[in-house]
DNA sequence: ATGAAAATGAAATTCATTTTCATTTGGCCG
DNA sequence: CGGCCAAATGAAAATGAATTTCATTTTCAT
């Protein structure tokens, strides 16, 4: 599904990049796993999307960079990311597995489109209170969360006029 | 606290079983389609149910009440169920596609255990407002959202403590 | 009742995801 | 440096949920 992203975010500095390799080489030590540069080129490609991407669709840009990387390195690697925090997966109604890489990003929340798959992100600081409490109130430790608002943007409104 | 839900809800009265029979089957007469006993049997198991429930647990619920209704009718009529709005899906962490009936419940949310897989409904007329604003702050018609908290529950702490 | 349209369900297919396995590579240790 | 071995890689195969096909049965408007 295409995607349509509203989205004021400069790309990540070259600081920022290192810094997430860090955190990403640091776990990788830590289970006992090693240091690649299919790993390093996956990691850099993640960092520099602002979709969300599924698995497919990363690794076509990885291919870009290395046409030798294979898919399933890139799966592999998105399962090690995700582990460490610096991706996640986002639900989307066409069901694929998303992910949107987590480095350096505000908490943030989507409104998606169910005609045409577009999103919006948007900034809630209230929902990352109600998360605190609503895991203080039934006792959870409470890590992350999923808001997706869906419904039907303006220009697919426009459109179904249109038609009917 | 497996599986815990603060849920006051009684099991669906025949009435309101009946009221969401006419919901079905003024959709299915919208889009030209027949009313059959085995959508019937379909949609009666699935407004019995509390849980959220995948195409194959549902379809193992169905064939309790009459063996001969297959797996491939109980799909169609889950999407079925979906289109009117009588269920929808609710994006688990497992990623297999799971739905919970959508009749006479009050908005609510849920809390999810990534360690058991236990999960906790809560209601917050805040989040529905939350909907309402930011629809209509980005001009979409909003009509549905979803909001999970993941994070790990009380007995999964004290299991984590005691193995490590 | 009749027939056209739709429903059914078993089986086949599709397709994203995951695993397998033969080979290559990274990096620790002497 | 050189060897070793655990881990990584990637092509191919396997898996499994989701979807479609198709021959047969059922619904329902007339």
């Amino acid at each position: 599904m295409l995607q349509r992203r509203i989205d004021d975010h400069a790309p990540p500095s070259r600081e920022s990049v290192r810094e997430a390799q860090e955190i990403f080489y640091r776990h990788l030590k830590r289970v006992g796993l090693k240091h690649t540069d299919q790993r390093d080129t996956i990691l850099g490609t993640f960092l520099e999307t602002r979709e969300h991407l599924s698995t497919d669709e990363l690794f076509r840009l990885v291919r870009k960079k290395d046409a030798k990387i294979g898919f399933t390195t890139v799966y592999r690697t998105l399962k090690l990311l995700a582990e460490c925090g610096l991706a996640s997966a986002v639900p989307f109604p066409d069901g694929m597995a998303r992910y949107e890489h987590q480095f350096n990003r505000r908490s943030h929340h989507h409104m998606v489109c169910t005609e045409c798959g577009a999103s919006v992100e948007f900034f809630s600081p209230e929902v990352s209170k109600l998360e605190e409490e609503i895991g203080h109130k039934y006792h959870f430790d409470a890590t992350r969360h999923n808001f997706q608002i869906y419904g039907i943007c303006e220009d697919c409104r426009k459109n179904i006029r249109k038609t009917v």
